[in-house]
DNA sequence: CTTACCATGTAAGGCGTTACATGATTCA
DNA sequence: TGAATCATGTAACGCCTTACATGGTAAG
Protein backbone atom coordinates (compact mmCIF):
# COMPACT_ATOMS: atom_id res chain seq x y z
CA UNK A 1 0.00 0.00 0.00
CA UNK A 2 3.15 2.23 0.54
CA UNK A 3 4.75 4.23 -2.09
CA UNK A 4 2.41 5.40 -4.21
CA UNK A 5 3.51 6.71 -7.26
CA UNK A 6 3.40 10.35 -8.04
CA UNK A 7 2.77 9.99 -11.97
CA UNK A 8 0.10 7.30 -10.95
CA UNK A 9 -1.41 9.75 -8.49
CA UNK A 10 -1.66 13.00 -10.81
CA UNK A 11 -3.21 10.98 -13.31
CA UNK A 12 -5.83 9.54 -11.73
CA UNK A 13 -6.78 12.81 -9.52
CA UNK A 14 -7.10 14.23 -13.38
CA UNK A 15 -9.58 10.93 -14.36
CA UNK A 16 -11.34 11.49 -11.05
CA UNK A 17 -12.61 14.55 -12.89
CA UNK A 18 -13.38 13.30 -16.00
CA UNK A 19 -12.15 10.73 -18.52
CA UNK A 20 -9.57 11.68 -20.47
CA UNK A 21 -6.81 10.63 -23.27
CA UNK A 22 -3.10 10.23 -22.68
CA UNK A 23 -2.64 13.29 -24.99
CA UNK A 24 -5.19 15.24 -23.03
CA UNK A 25 -3.46 14.36 -19.90
CA UNK A 26 -0.17 15.53 -20.98
CA UNK A 27 -1.79 19.04 -22.15
CA UNK A 28 -3.88 19.40 -18.37
CA UNK A 29 0.10 19.38 -17.47
CA UNK A 30 1.21 21.50 -19.72
CA UNK A 31 -1.58 23.88 -18.69
CA UNK A 32 -3.58 23.96 -15.33
CA UNK A 33 -0.74 22.16 -13.57
CA UNK A 34 2.03 23.26 -15.07
CA UNK A 35 3.42 25.53 -12.27
CA UNK A 36 3.52 22.84 -9.70
CA UNK A 37 3.91 19.85 -11.89
CA UNK A 38 5.11 18.29 -15.17
CA UNK A 39 5.54 14.81 -17.12
CA UNK A 40 6.44 13.49 -20.24
CA UNK A 41 4.84 11.05 -22.74
CA UNK A 42 7.13 8.88 -22.13
CA UNK A 43 5.91 8.50 -18.21
CA UNK A 44 1.72 8.85 -19.05
CA UNK A 45 1.23 6.17 -21.67
CA UNK A 46 3.25 3.07 -19.82
CA UNK A 47 1.42 4.55 -16.55
CA UNK A 48 -2.00 4.38 -18.44
CA UNK A 49 -1.64 0.48 -19.33
CA UNK A 50 0.14 0.12 -15.85
CA UNK A 51 -3.35 1.46 -13.75
CA UNK A 52 -5.42 -0.46 -16.54
CA UNK A 53 -3.70 -3.77 -15.60
CA UNK A 54 -3.98 -3.18 -12.13
CA UNK A 55 -7.57 -2.13 -12.32
CA UNK A 56 -7.36 1.07 -11.44
CA UNK A 57 -8.47 2.19 -14.83
CA UNK A 58 -10.13 1.23 -17.95
CA UNK A 59 -9.38 1.88 -21.13
CA UNK A 60 -12.17 2.79 -24.11
CA UNK A 61 -11.88 2.83 -27.52
CA UNK A 62 -13.65 5.88 -29.11
CA UNK A 63 -13.41 7.42 -32.32
CA UNK A 64 -14.26 10.87 -32.78
CA UNK A 65 -14.21 12.62 -36.82
CA UNK A 66 -13.52 9.21 -38.26
CA UNK A 67 -10.35 9.30 -35.40
CA UNK A 68 -9.89 6.79 -32.64
CA UNK A 69 -8.81 8.15 -29.08
CA UNK A 70 -7.99 5.79 -26.52
CA UNK A 71 -10.49 7.10 -23.18
CA UNK A 72 -9.18 6.64 -20.04
CA UNK A 73 -11.91 6.02 -17.32
CA UNK A 74 -10.76 5.89 -12.91
CA UNK A 75 -12.33 3.25 -11.88
CA UNK A 76 -13.88 2.31 -7.69
CA UNK A 77 -10.42 0.80 -7.18
CA UNK A 78 -8.59 3.64 -8.42
CA UNK A 79 -10.69 6.12 -6.67
CA UNK A 80 -10.18 4.43 -3.51
CA UNK A 81 -6.05 4.30 -4.41
CA UNK A 82 -6.44 8.25 -5.22
CA UNK A 83 -8.09 8.89 -1.68
CA UNK A 84 -5.98 6.79 0.49
CA UNK A 85 -2.71 8.60 -1.28
CA UNK A 86 -5.00 12.19 -0.67
CA UNK A 87 -4.54 10.94 3.21
CA UNK A 88 -1.30 10.70 3.22
CA UNK A 89 0.78 13.52 5.02
CA UNK A 90 2.71 15.02 1.90
CA UNK A 91 6.27 13.95 1.76
CA UNK A 92 7.97 16.51 -0.02
CA UNK A 93 7.92 19.59 -2.28
CA UNK A 94 11.03 20.64 -4.32
CA UNK A 95 12.00 22.80 -6.58
CA UNK A 96 14.63 22.93 -9.16
CA UNK A 97 15.61 26.44 -9.66
CA UNK A 98 18.45 26.81 -12.47
CA UNK A 99 17.48 30.60 -12.53
CA UNK A 100 18.83 30.43 -8.99
CA UNK A 101 21.21 28.41 -9.16
CA UNK A 102 23.21 30.55 -11.77
CA UNK A 103 22.38 33.63 -9.61
CA UNK A 104 23.68 31.86 -6.86
CA UNK A 105 26.97 31.47 -8.51
CA UNK A 106 27.13 35.00 -10.04
CA UNK A 107 30.22 36.71 -9.25
CA UNK A 108 31.87 34.49 -11.12
CA UNK A 109 30.51 36.08 -13.83
CA UNK A 110 29.36 39.11 -12.79
CA UNK A 111 25.86 41.51 -12.98
CA UNK A 112 25.69 41.25 -16.65
CA UNK A 113 25.54 37.48 -16.56
CA UNK A 114 23.44 38.12 -14.18
CA UNK A 115 21.03 40.80 -15.30
CA UNK A 116 20.36 38.41 -17.87
CA UNK A 117 19.17 35.31 -16.44
CA UNK A 118 16.94 37.52 -14.22
CA UNK A 119 15.57 39.14 -17.73
CA UNK A 120 14.80 35.31 -19.10
CA UNK A 121 13.28 34.59 -15.77
CA UNK A 122 11.08 38.16 -15.64
CA UNK A 123 10.09 36.99 -19.46
CA UNK A 124 9.26 33.80 -19.35
CA UNK A 125 6.95 34.67 -15.52
CA UNK A 126 5.32 37.61 -17.77
CA UNK A 127 4.07 35.20 -20.55
CA UNK A 128 2.88 32.58 -18.06
CA UNK A 129 1.00 34.66 -15.94
CA UNK A 130 -2.11 35.82 -18.37
CA UNK A 131 -3.03 32.02 -18.07
CA UNK A 132 -3.43 32.12 -14.88
CA UNK A 133 -5.68 35.11 -14.37
CA UNK A 134 -7.68 33.74 -17.08
CA UNK A 135 -8.34 30.30 -15.75
CA UNK A 136 -9.02 32.70 -11.97
CA UNK A 137 -11.43 34.33 -13.40
CA UNK A 138 -13.46 31.52 -15.50
CA UNK A 139 -13.00 29.49 -11.97
CA UNK A 140 -14.40 32.12 -10.13
CA UNK A 141 -17.03 32.82 -11.90
CA UNK A 142 -18.11 29.31 -11.95
CA UNK A 143 -17.38 28.40 -8.32
CA UNK A 144 -21.39 28.92 -6.89
CA UNK A 145 -22.28 26.82 -9.77
CA UNK A 146 -19.37 24.20 -9.63
CA UNK A 147 -18.01 24.08 -6.12
CA UNK A 148 -15.91 21.32 -7.00
CA UNK A 149 -13.39 23.54 -8.47
CA UNK A 150 -12.76 25.10 -5.54
CA UNK A 151 -9.80 23.48 -4.81
CA UNK A 152 -8.18 23.81 -8.52
CA UNK A 153 -8.91 28.20 -7.84
CA UNK A 154 -6.93 27.39 -4.87
CA UNK A 155 -3.75 26.47 -6.66
CA UNK A 156 -4.62 28.83 -9.35
CA UNK A 157 -3.85 31.54 -7.23
CA UNK A 158 -0.63 30.00 -5.32
CA UNK A 159 0.35 30.34 -8.63
CA UNK A 160 -0.60 34.21 -9.44
CA UNK A 161 0.61 35.46 -5.77
CA UNK A 162 3.86 33.10 -6.29
CA UNK A 163 4.33 34.37 -10.05
CA UNK A 164 3.65 38.06 -8.76
CA UNK A 165 6.13 38.04 -5.64
CA UNK A 166 8.65 36.21 -8.37
CA UNK A 167 8.26 39.53 -10.62
CA UNK A 168 8.49 41.76 -7.90
CA UNK A 169 11.49 40.03 -7.16
CA UNK A 170 12.89 40.73 -10.18
CA UNK A 171 12.46 44.02 -10.03
CA UNK A 172 14.08 44.65 -6.82
CA UNK A 173 17.33 42.28 -8.03
CA UNK A 174 17.54 44.05 -11.36
CA UNK A 175 17.91 47.51 -9.30
CA UNK A 176 20.25 45.67 -6.72
CA UNK A 177 22.39 44.85 -9.32
CA UNK A 178 22.33 48.32 -10.86
CA UNK A 179 23.26 50.08 -8.05
CA UNK A 180 25.92 48.10 -7.43
CA UNK A 181 27.68 48.11 -10.72
CA UNK A 182 29.15 51.54 -9.77
CA UNK A 183 26.58 53.93 -12.28
CA UNK A 184 23.98 56.17 -10.70
CA UNK A 185 21.21 56.43 -12.44
CA UNK B 1 30.82 20.60 -24.12
CA UNK B 2 27.02 20.04 -23.96
CA UNK B 3 24.85 18.71 -21.10
CA UNK B 4 26.37 19.96 -18.26
CA UNK B 5 25.08 17.30 -15.02
CA UNK B 6 23.54 20.27 -12.78
CA UNK B 7 25.16 17.98 -10.16
CA UNK B 8 28.88 19.07 -11.33
CA UNK B 9 27.89 22.57 -11.39
CA UNK B 10 25.88 23.32 -7.88
CA UNK B 11 29.57 21.33 -6.49
CA UNK B 12 32.04 23.73 -8.72
CA UNK B 13 30.13 26.78 -8.05
CA UNK B 14 30.70 25.74 -4.14
CA UNK B 15 34.08 24.91 -4.44
CA UNK B 16 34.46 28.58 -6.54
CA UNK B 17 33.85 29.91 -3.10
CA UNK B 18 36.07 28.18 -0.83
CA UNK B 19 37.41 24.51 -0.42
CA UNK B 20 34.93 22.35 0.84
CA UNK B 21 34.48 18.05 1.75
CA UNK B 22 31.55 15.83 0.49
CA UNK B 23 29.73 16.74 3.88
CA UNK B 24 30.19 20.18 4.13
CA UNK B 25 28.80 20.71 0.62
CA UNK B 26 25.94 18.29 1.58
CA UNK B 27 25.53 20.60 4.65
CA UNK B 28 25.27 23.73 2.15
CA UNK B 29 22.41 22.01 0.41
CA UNK B 30 20.40 21.56 3.11
CA UNK B 31 20.36 25.18 4.30
CA UNK B 32 21.62 28.19 1.59
CA UNK B 33 20.32 26.42 -1.00
CA UNK B 34 17.62 24.08 0.61
CA UNK B 35 14.72 26.45 -0.85
CA UNK B 36 15.58 26.00 -4.66
CA UNK B 37 18.02 22.94 -5.39
CA UNK B 38 19.41 19.84 -3.30
CA UNK B 39 21.16 16.82 -3.60
CA UNK B 40 21.85 13.20 -1.54
CA UNK B 41 25.09 12.00 -0.80
CA UNK B 42 24.77 9.45 -3.12
CA UNK B 43 25.23 12.22 -5.80
CA UNK B 44 27.50 14.25 -4.35
CA UNK B 45 30.39 11.68 -3.28
CA UNK B 46 30.72 10.45 -6.68
CA UNK B 47 30.25 13.69 -8.40
CA UNK B 48 33.19 14.90 -6.43
CA UNK B 49 34.97 11.80 -7.59
CA UNK B 50 34.39 12.25 -11.08
CA UNK B 51 35.51 16.01 -10.92
CA UNK B 52 38.62 14.88 -9.83
CA UNK B 53 39.03 12.50 -12.54
CA UNK B 54 38.11 15.18 -15.00
CA UNK B 55 40.57 17.80 -13.58
CA UNK B 56 37.98 20.15 -12.47
CA UNK B 57 38.87 19.82 -8.98
CA UNK B 58 41.75 18.30 -6.73
CA UNK B 59 41.34 16.18 -3.33
CA UNK B 60 43.20 16.79 -0.51
CA UNK B 61 43.49 14.97 3.00
CA UNK B 62 43.55 17.11 5.59
CA UNK B 63 43.80 16.56 9.21
CA UNK B 64 41.37 18.35 11.96
CA UNK B 65 41.88 16.85 15.50
CA UNK B 66 42.67 13.65 14.29
CA UNK B 67 40.19 13.12 11.99
CA UNK B 68 40.96 12.79 8.56
CA UNK B 69 38.43 15.27 6.34
CA UNK B 70 39.00 15.20 2.35
CA UNK B 71 38.67 18.48 1.18
CA UNK B 72 38.27 19.72 -2.34
CA UNK B 73 39.61 22.76 -4.44
CA UNK B 74 38.19 23.75 -8.09
CA UNK B 75 40.92 24.40 -10.62
CA UNK B 76 40.98 26.64 -13.09
CA UNK B 77 39.42 23.98 -15.65
CA UNK B 78 36.60 23.66 -12.96
CA UNK B 79 36.19 27.35 -13.27
CA UNK B 80 36.25 27.75 -16.97
CA UNK B 81 33.73 25.09 -17.02
CA UNK B 82 31.60 26.39 -14.52
CA UNK B 83 31.81 29.95 -16.25
CA UNK B 84 30.73 27.98 -19.70
CA UNK B 85 28.01 26.73 -17.86
CA UNK B 86 26.53 30.28 -16.42
CA UNK B 87 26.65 32.05 -19.68
CA UNK B 88 24.10 29.28 -20.89
CA UNK B 89 21.14 30.27 -20.82
CA UNK B 90 18.63 28.53 -18.19
CA UNK B 91 16.80 25.43 -19.62
CA UNK B 92 14.60 25.06 -17.21
CA UNK B 93 13.12 25.69 -13.42
CA UNK B 94 10.65 23.07 -12.30
CA UNK B 95 8.78 22.60 -9.29
CA UNK B 96 7.53 19.84 -7.77
CA UNK B 97 4.57 20.81 -4.93
CA UNK B 98 3.38 17.43 -3.76
CA UNK B 99 1.29 19.79 -1.38
CA UNK B 100 -0.66 21.84 -4.36
CA UNK B 101 -1.11 18.01 -6.24
CA UNK B 102 -2.92 16.74 -3.49
CA UNK B 103 -4.77 19.87 -3.22
CA UNK B 104 -6.24 20.17 -6.97
CA UNK B 105 -7.85 16.94 -6.17
CA UNK B 106 -8.75 17.74 -2.58
CA UNK B 107 -12.53 17.37 -3.91
CA UNK B 108 -12.26 13.78 -3.50
CA UNK B 109 -11.64 14.10 0.35
CA UNK B 110 -13.44 17.11 1.54
CA UNK B 111 -12.23 20.88 3.20
CA UNK B 112 -10.66 18.92 6.27
CA UNK B 113 -8.27 17.17 4.65
CA UNK B 114 -6.92 20.02 2.45
CA UNK B 115 -7.30 22.38 5.65
CA UNK B 116 -4.71 19.37 7.28
CA UNK B 117 -2.27 19.39 3.84
CA UNK B 118 -2.03 23.03 4.26
CA UNK B 119 -1.65 23.67 7.50
CA UNK B 120 1.82 21.78 7.34
CA UNK B 121 2.23 23.58 4.65
CA UNK B 122 2.39 26.35 6.56
CA UNK B 123 4.46 25.00 9.58
CA UNK B 124 7.11 23.89 7.23
CA UNK B 125 7.83 27.26 5.77
CA UNK B 126 6.97 29.15 9.22
CA UNK B 127 10.15 27.01 10.61
CA UNK B 128 12.37 27.57 7.70
CA UNK B 129 11.43 31.36 7.73
CA UNK B 130 13.59 32.36 10.19
CA UNK B 131 16.91 30.91 8.80
CA UNK B 132 16.77 33.11 5.73
CA UNK B 133 15.73 36.29 8.01
CA UNK B 134 18.70 35.72 9.93
CA UNK B 135 20.74 34.87 6.90
CA UNK B 136 19.26 38.28 5.40
CA UNK B 137 21.02 39.64 8.26
CA UNK B 138 23.82 38.35 8.04
CA UNK B 139 24.64 39.02 4.56
CA UNK B 140 23.52 42.86 4.31
CA UNK B 141 25.65 43.81 6.88
CA UNK B 142 28.82 42.08 5.33
CA UNK B 143 27.42 43.64 2.14
CA UNK B 144 30.18 46.29 1.73
CA UNK B 145 32.38 44.36 3.32
CA UNK B 146 32.01 41.61 0.84
CA UNK B 147 30.12 42.47 -2.45
CA UNK B 148 30.94 38.92 -3.61
CA UNK B 149 27.69 38.36 -1.54
CA UNK B 150 25.35 40.34 -3.21
CA UNK B 151 24.30 37.11 -5.36
CA UNK B 152 23.62 35.04 -2.56
CA UNK B 153 21.98 37.86 -0.85
CA UNK B 154 19.83 38.08 -3.70
CA UNK B 155 18.87 34.35 -3.75
CA UNK B 156 17.97 34.82 0.20
CA UNK B 157 15.47 37.49 -0.69
CA UNK B 158 13.42 35.43 -3.12
CA UNK B 159 13.36 32.81 -0.42
CA UNK B 160 12.03 35.00 1.60
CA UNK B 161 9.40 36.78 -0.35
CA UNK B 162 8.18 33.72 -1.78
CA UNK B 163 8.02 32.04 1.81
CA UNK B 164 5.80 34.82 2.37
CA UNK B 165 3.60 34.79 0.01
CA UNK B 166 2.86 31.45 0.35
CA UNK B 167 2.38 31.78 4.34
CA UNK B 168 -0.12 34.88 3.29
CA UNK B 169 -1.92 32.00 0.86
CA UNK B 170 -1.95 29.71 3.47
CA UNK B 171 -3.99 32.11 5.10
CA UNK B 172 -6.30 32.99 2.23
CA UNK B 173 -6.78 29.27 1.16
CA UNK B 174 -7.53 28.49 4.93
CA UNK B 175 -10.32 31.42 4.99
CA UNK B 176 -11.73 30.38 1.50
CA UNK B 177 -11.97 26.59 2.52
CA UNK B 178 -14.01 27.51 6.15
CA UNK B 179 -16.54 30.14 4.03
CA UNK B 180 -17.63 27.26 1.34
CA UNK B 181 -17.60 24.70 4.30
CA UNK B 182 -21.19 26.07 5.36
CA UNK B 183 -20.59 27.23 9.17
CA UNK B 184 -20.24 30.97 9.14
CA UNK B 185 -18.51 31.73 12.26
C1' DC C 1 2.11 21.06 -49.94
C1' DT C 2 3.87 21.74 -45.80
C1' DT C 3 3.56 23.14 -41.17
C1' DA C 4 1.39 22.58 -37.05
C1' DC C 5 -1.15 19.98 -34.17
C1' DC C 6 -3.55 15.58 -32.83
C1' DA C 7 -2.42 11.08 -31.07
C1' DT C 8 0.04 6.90 -29.29
C1' DG C 9 3.62 4.65 -28.09
C1' DT C 10 8.81 2.32 -27.27
C1' DA C 11 13.79 1.99 -25.97
C1' DA C 12 17.93 3.49 -24.12
C1' DG C 13 20.09 5.59 -21.05
C1' DG C 14 20.81 9.07 -17.45
C1' DC C 15 20.34 10.63 -13.12
C1' DG C 16 19.77 10.35 -8.47
C1' DT C 17 17.51 8.57 -4.39
C1' DT C 18 17.25 4.98 -0.76
C1' DA C 19 19.28 1.81 1.90
C1' DC C 20 23.21 -0.14 3.40
C1' DA C 21 27.94 -0.21 5.46
C1' DT C 22 31.46 1.66 8.48
C1' DG C 23 33.62 4.09 11.98
C1' DA C 24 35.20 8.27 14.76
C1' DT C 25 34.03 11.93 18.06
C1' DT C 26 31.40 14.76 21.13
C1' DC C 27 28.17 15.62 24.57
C1' DA C 28 24.93 14.50 28.15
C1' DT D 1 27.28 4.44 27.49
C1' DG D 2 24.26 5.84 24.33
C1' DA D 3 22.68 9.29 21.13
C1' DA D 4 23.72 12.66 17.94
C1' DT D 5 26.62 14.38 14.70
C1' DC D 6 30.72 14.11 11.79
C1' DA D 7 32.41 11.81 7.77
C1' DT D 8 32.82 8.88 3.52
C1' DG D 9 31.29 6.00 0.54
C1' DT D 10 28.75 1.89 -2.50
C1' DA D 11 25.02 -0.75 -4.79
C1' DA D 12 20.60 -1.53 -6.33
C1' DC D 13 17.00 0.03 -8.15
C1' DG D 14 13.48 3.19 -9.75
C1' DC D 15 11.84 6.73 -12.23
C1' DC D 16 11.63 9.66 -15.94
C1' DT D 17 13.37 12.20 -19.86
C1' DT D 18 15.07 12.19 -24.58
C1' DA D 19 14.93 10.59 -28.84
C1' DC D 20 12.91 7.81 -31.98
C1' DA D 21 8.98 5.84 -34.66
C1' DT D 22 4.50 6.33 -36.87
C1' DG D 23 0.59 8.23 -38.91
C1' DG D 24 -3.76 11.04 -39.27
C1' DT D 25 -5.96 15.77 -39.92
C1' DA D 26 -6.54 20.79 -40.39
C1' DA D 27 -5.32 25.07 -42.06
C1' DG D 28 -2.87 28.33 -44.75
Amino acid sequence: MANEKKIDCVILGLLSHEALTGYEIKKRMDTALSYFWGASYGSIYPALSDLVARGLATKKEYSENNRKKLIYTITDDGRDYLKNWLALPVEKDELRYETLLKLFFGNEKGPAQAMTHIEAFEKKIENRLPYLLYAENILTEHLEADPTHKYYLLTVRFGIKTYRTYLEWCGEAKALLKKNQGNAD
